[in-house]
DNA sequence: TAAAAGTATACCCTGAAAGACATTATGTCA
DNA sequence: TGACATAATGTCTTTCAGGGTATACTTTTA
């Protein structure tokens, strides 16, 4: 499933399987937009710090662009208490 | 109309959209999740250094979520020209 | 139109990002 | 298992974010 992005954590998570589901490397997503390796590989670890800038250069690399919605209640699947 | 996301200036513009849209200013979002009105004034003002975990407080402020998607063809309407 | 509220800038300070370069895991597959 | 690709870490340097605090500018409204 997709999981909702509310951090960094699981921004860099959603960015990987992106980058996995188009078969490229750091390397070479890296590459494509003047950017080191290790910065994709914090960049997917969940780096805090990151840099608007450096996201966006990372989403261009993925043909990818943002979105935002309103904070969705969380599941609450099949737990019984609805309250 | 909303924007497509692909960079920190539009980032911002759809936030103090939501801001706008929720009746709050920034003084009042920063202090919900402890950050200054001037931090919040350069997120809007597309300040491309801002950092994530930055950012994902002020979606907290504003409970929002993100959310990514492929890049979509510019809109292309009624030029008449399609190739 | 004057006062108040909201937003943009500025300065100092501390901490950290990212580039450049290098090295060490960790996979992956013949 | 050995070679190669991929990913994670590390150091050094330069640059800048954001907190704290203050102030100017702009918009709202009584």
């Amino acid at each position: 499933m997709i999981p909702k992005i509310t951090s960094p954590e699981t921004l860099g998570q959603a960015l990987r399987a992106e980058r996995k589901h188009k078969g490229m490397s750091q390397k070479a997503v890296g590459h494509s937009v003047g950017m080191e390796q290790h910065t994709i590989s914090k960049i997917e670890k969940g780096n805090p710090g990151t840099e608007l800038n450096t996201l966006f250069r990372l989403l261009a690399a993925l043909d990818l662009e943002l979105n935002i919605q309103p904070r969705q209640k969380p599941a609450m699947e099949s737990t019984g208490d609805n309250w």
